[in-house]
DNA sequence: TCAGTTCTGGACTGTCAAGTCCAGAATCCT
DNA sequence: AGGATTCTGGACTTGACAGTCCAGAACTGA
């Protein structure tokens, strides 16, 4: 039973998580940290999270893996206009942060897999729904006569979601890629 | 001035770290596990490695970023016989070591980004190295008559690399994704 | 051989972060 | 109002791990 001041302060301390988690993974979480710029303490964190951390970087991680299907969802890549809009825009986000994390699935990806085989499973999920959303958008455009009658639908779409990841990885130590993702154009 | 028998004991540090290192990242790499586990003691590390720790990841990484580049020199990929043949090669080791790690450069690069600055043009380098060691056997391949003539040499080469490193960080959360690299054979 | 150098072991220190505990404030319910 | 429940703060304990220090063993070269 837990009272909506309650809930709040809950909410408070999974957000301030979430963004520890997505810039500096796991290792680098430190529970006094999120305490810290959220105002809050030890015995509030282990009243919400019996199990400390971990519970904590789970329910980080969920969330995090929420907003993210949340705000690809919205885009709807169902023709190759919005697909040049997107690559642009994918590439334009990059650049500006360049270093920094440019695609966060990628980030917390290569972060949280190291660790509990549950968070893993949570990032699985995320892939598989993300496949399956661009799939779908790529059926649409085969139904549309945008694409070959025969193109392989979901290896394309595991193609699409491979190069973004594998490119935001390279990208992080080396500079811009865009040729990779126009690459992608031809299939 | 170190003798031989210093350098031994300097590379079993070195080795037993890369080989950590490999395994967990920087973050989870810890010094006295690698001392344990060749049988030497702090005296040693820090004798052979006056800044401890950071320096020791340094040469691991170093080192491994060599291995990595020596042995990926060894196929020559320049026609679609050892394309195919590689492609079979690298699915079925990533089966086999299924969860763990089956692309260490990936294993890599997604863990020692994070930290030194100095690491992460290390593993650039790698990538790039890699990416020109690809395109040099793209380019013969159009050469042969393989590719079409305006084939983007360079843009394949790193669409190869960045669906390795992304089917890798995808594969270590999900299954198997064979079809990933059969959708590459079309470009 | 033996003085000088390099190599080795391991006890010790310092620091940082996770987790415990509990007293007191705020809030809820009747 | 007032007892029960939930929320909050922060001191304290514990443990892990990086790094220090130095004594003594092993090796080198003359």
């Amino acid at each position: 039973m837990t009272t909506a001041k309650g809930m709040a302060t809950r909410a408070r301390i999974v957000e301030a998580a979430v963004d520890r988690l997505v810039v500096g993974g796991v290792a680098n979480f430190n529970v006094d940290e999120v305490l810290h710029t959220t105002r809050t303490s030890k015995g509030q964190l282990f009243h919400y999270f019996p199990n400390g951390k971990d519970e904590l970087c789970a329910a980080a991680t969920e969330r995090q893996v929420d907003r993210l299907l949340a705000t690809s969802r919205s885009e709807r890549l169902d023709n190759w206009q919005a697909w040049d809009r997107w690559v642009d825009a994918t590439v334009r986000r990059h650049e500006q942060q360049s270093r920094d994390d440019a695609c966060q699935v990628a980030a917390m990806a290569g972060r949280v897999l190291d660790t509990e085989p549950g968070l893993r499973s949570l990032v699985a999920q995320a892939y598989e729904r993300w496949a399956g959303q661009i799939a779908g958008d790529l059926e649409r455009m085969r139904a549309d006569g945008l694409l070959r009658a025969d193109a392989p639908v979901d290896d394309l779409a595991s193609t699409v979601l491979a190069v973004l990841q594998g490119g935001a990885v390279i990208d992080k130590a080396t500079g811009s890629h865009d040729h990779l993702r126009r690459a992608l154009h031809q299939a």
